[in-house]
DNA sequence: TGGAAATAGTTTCCCGGTTGACAATTTTGA
DNA sequence: TCAAAATTGTCAACCGGGAAACTATTTCCA
């Protein structure tokens, strides 16, 4: 038979995965919720994006800004259009589209932007506030490399 | 002009945000990784699962352990089979499949398994260990809904 | 000033994963 | 006991996202 391989995971390893399998669900679970309305949570993601701009931005500072390849940004700005969310506009620098929420988009963010946060809380209730700071605290020296 | 959803987001929903984008990122890397062996994540994860565990087991068992689809284990094992990491067996149940690692599967964890324990180790170096088990106790609680 | 390099957006192709349908088999419970 | 329900593995179709190639445009700098 096969001589396994024994180990001991070091704290380091077992917090990497465990941090990367509650990722994956959050992900997962989010997602399964924007279904509802036909939408990735990437898609919704350019619309918080845009609602938190004060002027329409480039559709490569959204890639920038959500992590998404200028390619995927196309798609999903495509179907955003589409469902008349969202608007692209001409720029002076002719090789780029401003992107700018629309009012029919805005007002789909105001109706759900509270279902959504509520969703948040929710999955982060087993954490108490204090909690939760030193968990985005710790995340975030993860961040900076 | 539109009129925007003015939010300040909890510290749920931050910590939420942060915990999502740090755990794609760790996806990604880890992804990126693995594909110098021609692998996925997913399909180390296999081997590990392999590894740990004393005796062949289901690939319905082993979708279980790493949330994955059934289909997809079977393409999963499909490739690891080809690569002779991997056997399937009978089993007195004819419906399912035994999934035992080879003595040359055993042989390929063994070797490259301190590497990724070296990444892992080199990815949570920003914290320190105190940190690093904090960290996993809070994800802990996550986990368990 | 003019040509090289950089940037923006799009399109095409590919890849990994899920869903849903299916056949084979086993378990359940009336 | 035996038909209905559940389970397992597979396959085909689909879907979201990335990489590379391409065009158009702008910036850089010798």
């Amino acid at each position: 038979m096969t001589k396994k391989v024994k180990i001991t995971p070091s704290v380091a390893e077992q917090a990497l995965i465990r941090l990367m399998r509650v990722g994956d669900r959050l992900w997962r679970k989010s997602d399964e919720r924007f279904s509802q309305w036909g939408l990735t949570d990437n898609h919704y993601n350019v619309l918080r994006i845009l609602n938190g701009a004060s002027d329409p931005i480039s559709q490569a500072e959204i890639g920038r800004k959500m992590l998404s390849s200028r390619a995927n940004v196309t798609k999903l700005v495509d179907l955003l259009e589409q469902r008349k969310f969202v608007k692209r506009l001409a720029c002076s620098d002719r090789r780029v589209n401003l992107v700018e929420l629309t009012d029919e988009g805005a007002k789909f963010i105001e109706e759900t932007l509270p279902m959504v946060i509520g969703m948040a809380n929710e999955e982060m209730k087993p954490l108490t506030r204090d909690e939760q700071k030193t968990l985005f605290v710790l995340l975030g020296k993860l961040l900076e490399e």
